[in-house]
DNA sequence: ATGTCTGCAAAGCTTTTGCATCGTT
DNA sequence: AACGATGCAAAAGCTTTGCAGACAT
């Protein structure tokens, strides 16, 4: 493990503010600054593949996100943050049966849009 | 409305496959060999603002879909194709409780990933 | 005449990649 | 010496935009 992955590592490890990478890249240069854009990309992606994150698109932009358990995700329509949802109640979503004969689903994602309690004040 | 923008609606209103931009391109410019990628993005944008298609992310590119009623999407992970699920009983997904206090939802996506039958022969 | 729409090309944004170099073993 | 990781810059993929000319009213 490099000095540069391992600051993108603490960098990522416990932000559940979704960041992007490049978020990420102008919070790691405070530590590192040569690190390149680069380098944080390749690290990122290299976590992603241990799975010590999880990637979610928004728009066009990949989000990171520490938390790599079975989760949903909340997206606030004004400010753009994102939020963890834990679904306590798996049973609600059923997509086993959903699609047609000879698909086979693998899995399924559900996202919530809205407005945050942050921009709803 | 002019003649590009009817090609591009007669191309995509009652096409299934939910095309990227660049197919609809592809297709249109049979019709209209002149016309500009630009142009297409643009009446495609017009024809979402006006309700007539929807639009959906898939990885970084954007899918359009003239079938604007509320429904879900399979994704196949092995050709890619985007197909649309209509889910008979709605009840099952009951998003307006689940995130916290402060939080309001408008809206929220159920998209399944898998094998499509085309595929899994 | 005015305003909208077009084609073209350039730019934008995010992500990936080629390559020479550096660091480690 | 050999290999992988890095920094830098260029390229790639998709989409948007500036602009001058065309079209329609």
């Amino acid at each position: 493990m490099t000095k540069q992955l391992e600051v993108v590592w603490d960098a990522v490890r416990e932000d559940k503010s979704h960041p992007t990478a490049d978020q990420i890249y102008d919070r790691v240069r405070k530590k590192l600054p040569n690190i390149s854009l680069g380098t944080v990309y390749r690290n990122l992606q290299k976590l992603v593949a241990e799975q010590k994150l999880q990637v979610l698109m928004r728009g066009r932009s990949q989000h990171f996100d520490p938390l790599v358990e079975r989760h949903q995700h909340f997206f606030c329509e004004i400010c753009d943050r994102v939020y963890d949802v834990l679904i306590d109640n798996q049973k609600e979503i059923k997509p086993a049966k959903l699609p047609h004969e000879g698909f086979k689903v693998t899995s399924h994602q559900l996202a919530f849009y809205g407005t945050c309690k942050h921009c709803s004040s």
